[in-house]
DNA sequence: AATGAATGAGCATTCATTCAT
DNA sequence: GATGAATGAATGCTCATTCAT
């Protein structure tokens, strides 16, 4: 009985910081970061504005978990792609799981106007260390163990690291700039560029 | 007469704007752009608070004149090294070139905090499309042209933009998040990638 | 329970509202409008600046709603005069009613100084629109329907307009500026002058 | 060859004078005179700031100059085309002089956005008061001492007054707001009101 | 847990006026 | 007389955060 309404009650909690979450998303993509007040969060929300500092410290807060959960969703669809198909070689695997992402990226543009800021970062934090998710730990294996270098497990991580801060940047500058050129143009370089540095 | 009293004036004005520029300068560097009020550049700089808007349209115009400035004075340096030496071949010009950037930032780690966002674009567009100054329109024709690539010209630039993308980035968040490594760790393999990147 | 909560809550709500109108009100009326920084009304009031941008709108929106609210509580005295009283015609209460007006004003120049700009026309508005005072209602009815003259209703309706617009212009600038002469001595002709137009 | 050169200067004072108002004028007709910066009106007038405060005192004094001169052009108008005609009476006279002066705002609303306030008051002033122009001299004369009335000299006075209220009021209310009707409506019944108030 | 009224520091921006040249 | 750079007081408004209910 009182399990039941503990959970009744994490259950209700939950339904309302997705709504602030859901709430935030759409004001920050529209609007901006900065733009958003806090007060529009909490309206779209539908609660009051007292609440919304029951669930999050500030606006940096729900930014900062507003980004783990789109970017861990990107991920997450990512890796689903991947593990549904067969490769000739983890480097294919790999430029797959990119392509699907700079693909999902460029049919879901507005995600940029924030997340690009921290995206390659989170991203790669959550592939390297957060061991919650069992597929991410599985994948973060799959990237780092399986290729066939000369690099050092060392060099090997920083050159992973690289190659997403080079996909985030590039991948946001062509969608949101068309600089160099439209992503369309600059997807097939980018990529072999990469298999360029992974392969030897 | 009338020139010399027109001269005195225009010098006292650039005057001023130096003064306000620097006074920018030292607290976005300190403080970040948006922790910066305009009252504290004023007050830095030593002049009202209207002056500032004699000057400038308001804190973004400020801070473009400020980027534009502090790139094109870095480039400039990185250009003038590259002139007084020798090198075995134009990629590794380049990458002289690239090593004399990421080692100023380095040493002024502090530029970052504003300089980055906008930077790698900047870069790129001095280099590019400011016809203005000849020595910027050499290092263009030296970066683009004297390659040996198996590149088309296009591809090539976008490449170049590549290349200064990552440098850009991974220089920031090496430097200023030690991630995925402290710079003196990273630079090694940037400037070996890019090598590989470049040489065929 | 919860109404009573509730109930206090709306009730100290309007308390604040009323004290920030009267704050504006003494205020406007003794600095002018222009001259009456938010600041002040916050002051005076005894709440946060804040609380002022709760309330209203700005500066615009309390003027409005103060005008409203005087020009109300003057007309409701007047008519409330005139039904205490009998008089020979239809024409004779409406010269009471303009004269109780005049008279109040006399004896509140410093009204002026903020309701004349729209006083006559707000005062027509809340005779011939505001319905949901009965009082008003009765009273426009009275003034448009009880008359004897020659006028169309379409006419009788500009004409008393006109009246308005004369009395309230005029007892205007007879009493902030004594022109053309002090309000003693213009009022009987301005009385005289409407019976003149009213009567036939 | 002195005086020549006095009437010179004080002719190029004349001129920057009338550059000023005129640009004053017309940033006062379009954005009214609040929005209206001294920056807006020497940029306009193609003088520099100070100029400006050799000439006026501040915005109100060039706002009464303007006003001045304004009034006095239409009224030096109405008069040229009244004595150009022949009138059974002289209320007829003052009726068809005031109808031209209507019919002119009509033609010109914009003239209301800001001389509406002072209007009358100026009017009536340059009138009676007035004394350096012969023609208005000869106009006031003509408007207080031909009416056949009952009124005496002093009650004819202030009639006269309210009558100019009366027009300057309701036919700005009326071009402006189309309250109480549009001004070709109101125009005939404000006339024959005024022929009612004059003639007994 | 939820509310939402209240807070008030903080800030950008404007603009009339001055005065050295 | 003319200029226009410099001034800085003045002010409206926002918004994250608190807290009594």
């Amino acid at each position: 009985m009182l399990l039941k309404k503990e959970g009744r009650r994490a259950q209700k909690k939950l339904i309302k910081e997705n709504k602030l979450l859901d709430a935030a998303y759409h004001l920050f993509v529209e609007k901006g970061i900065t733009a958003t007040a806090i007060d529009e969060i909490v309206k779209k929300a539908g609660v009051a504005k007292g609440t919304f500092y029951l669930y999050f410290k500030d606006k940096e807060d729900i930014l900062e978990k507003l980004i783990l959960k789109k970017s861990s969703e990107i991920v997450k669809k990512a890796l689903q792609e991947v593990s549904n198909k067969e490769f000739p070689s983890p480097v294919d695997k790999f430029l797959f799981f990119l392509e699907y992402i700079i693909d999902y990226l460029s049919k879901n543009r507005m995600l940029f106007r924030f997340l690009k800021k921290d995206f390659s970062w989170v991203f790669y934090k959550k592939i390297t260390e957060n061991d919650q998710l069992v597929e991410i730990k599985k994948a973060k294996e799959m990237f780092l163990k399986n290729f066939n270098t000369n690099y050092s497990q060392e060099e090997l991580e920083m050159v992973i690291f690289m190659i997403l801060e080079l996909v985030s940047s590039l991948t946001y500058s062509s969608i949101v700039n068309s600089e160099p050129a439209p992503i369309e143009k600059v997807k097939p370089l980018l990529l072999s560029t990469i298999r360029k540095i992974l392969e030897n």
